[in-house]
DNA sequence: TTTTTTATGATAGTATCGCTATCATTTTAA
DNA sequence: TTAAAATGATAGCGATACTATCATAAAAAA
């Protein structure tokens, strides 16, 4: 009865992050992508102090043994994960400003691939990027706000957030050679995205802006609001 | 040979908290004023993850379990804190804005009592402004990033920050009512002194501004001029 | 003062956490 | 087919985050 032929074509996108991060890459095989998948599901879920390596385990039905021969501890997961996410960040602005010259329009474009990035994409299987985008939001900054960031940030671990914070700054620059603080606008930008979507949901009298499930456009209208302010 | 008079007067500053905050006020007995001053010192030397009750009960020559009358854990603890950190605050900027009726330099006193505030003061005998203002700025966000914010919250255990919060918004709008976001605004100049603070100290690639032991100046100068675009 | 209440100290105990080690088994590569 | 690498199973250990109980000390009320 001839023939069916199944072509399985699959194009993945895969970060090269950091080597101190893990013990092991877990993008290269079943189980490390597992306690990916997983652990973004749990944190988001259940939040960063209550996440156990156990508890993931139990989850994917594997052990802590085989966790720990991925990851030294769930603290360096999670820089993992949020570099994995601005990493994304970083190839998300990479291809959408790819033939823009207008730094305005650059500009534009890199803040609603932040705020928004989760709702444009489909992204990679095994990473649930909206989520991912919560875990940022809820708990990035324990990422670096620890009594080990020197020591970590020696070793690289915050790189990706560095040089994306950097690409930001040129195009920041680059509209306004003038403005004295081009770094700190954009992180300020980030950190402000941030911070704002989580007041909308939990703390509304921290802020003026409503989130309402995945819509963040308020907040995005915010942020080009203070940049525009800043920079012309 | 006649007398000596010795006259012990003492000024205290006390703030009411939210009374679910503690489960016995720790500013009513020794034990208790102990508590707060060295989970400050310990806090501020060792970071928030790795402090523990038993650690400040050794160090204060106490017990776990008498600690625990006063706070349920040290995640109330920290918050308890950070409230104190900002009546202190709030405290500091109605006094030094009393007299003034210009609300531009109401904000700029106001941006200097925050970010400079423990250089300028004498303070609560039991309490070291500095080292709470560096807990503030590296565990601060923790009291909020949590899976309890709403349950919390709804107790009023952010309220403290939610005040001032709202009182900068009123400078804010007073100085300019067309401003749509007031709030973001106070609440961003909070945690942009808050996180440029700290990436001047530890990841100074994020910033643009250094910070040299406790001069802070070039951090206040920033906040200036973004309130100043942003508002003028 | 004496009594009663309240605050603190001393000690023990329990479940979970964070992690390491060892050995068996399965999967993959040579 | 054999060797190597990856995973699973299990145990264990010290620390953490509490709770409970009882004794003692300090403060307040009588």
């Amino acid at each position: 009865m001839g023939y069916r032929i199944y072509i399985k074509m699959s194009i993945q996108i895969r970060f090269s992050l950091n080597e101190g991060l893990y013990l092991k890459d877990p993008q290269d095989s079943k189980l490390g992508k597992n306690i990916i998948q997983h652990s973004i599901l749990l944190i988001d879920e259940f939040g960063f102090e209550s996440f156990t390596f156990k508890k993931l385990a139990e989850k994917i039905g594997s052990t802590e043994a085989s966790i720990y021969r991925y990851f030294e501890n769930k603290h360096i997961l999670l820089i993992f994960l949020v570099n994995w996410y601005w990493e994304w960040v970083s190839y998300l602005i990479q291809i959408n400003t790819m033939n823009v010259s207008d730094a305005r329009v650059k500009l534009k474009i890199i803040i609603h691939s932040f705020v928004s990035a989760p709702k444009d994409n489909p992204g990679v299987e095994y990473v649930n990027e909206s989520k991912l985008h919560n875990i940022v939001i809820s708990e990035g900054v324990k990422a670096y706000l620890t009594k080990d960031v020197d020591e970590e940030n020696s070793k690289g671990f915050f790189s990706s957030y560095k040089n994306l914070a950097n690409t930001v700054s040129h195009v920041i620059s680059e509209i306004n050679p003038e403005f004295k603080y081009p770094y700190a606008l954009a992180t300020n930008l980030f950190e402000m995205s941030n911070n704002h979507i989580y007041f909308a949901k939990h703390l509304p009298r921290l802020t003026d802006i409503s989130v309402n499930g995945n819509n963040v456009d308020e907040a995005e209208t915010m942020l080009n609001y203070f940049a525009d302010k800043l920079l012309f």
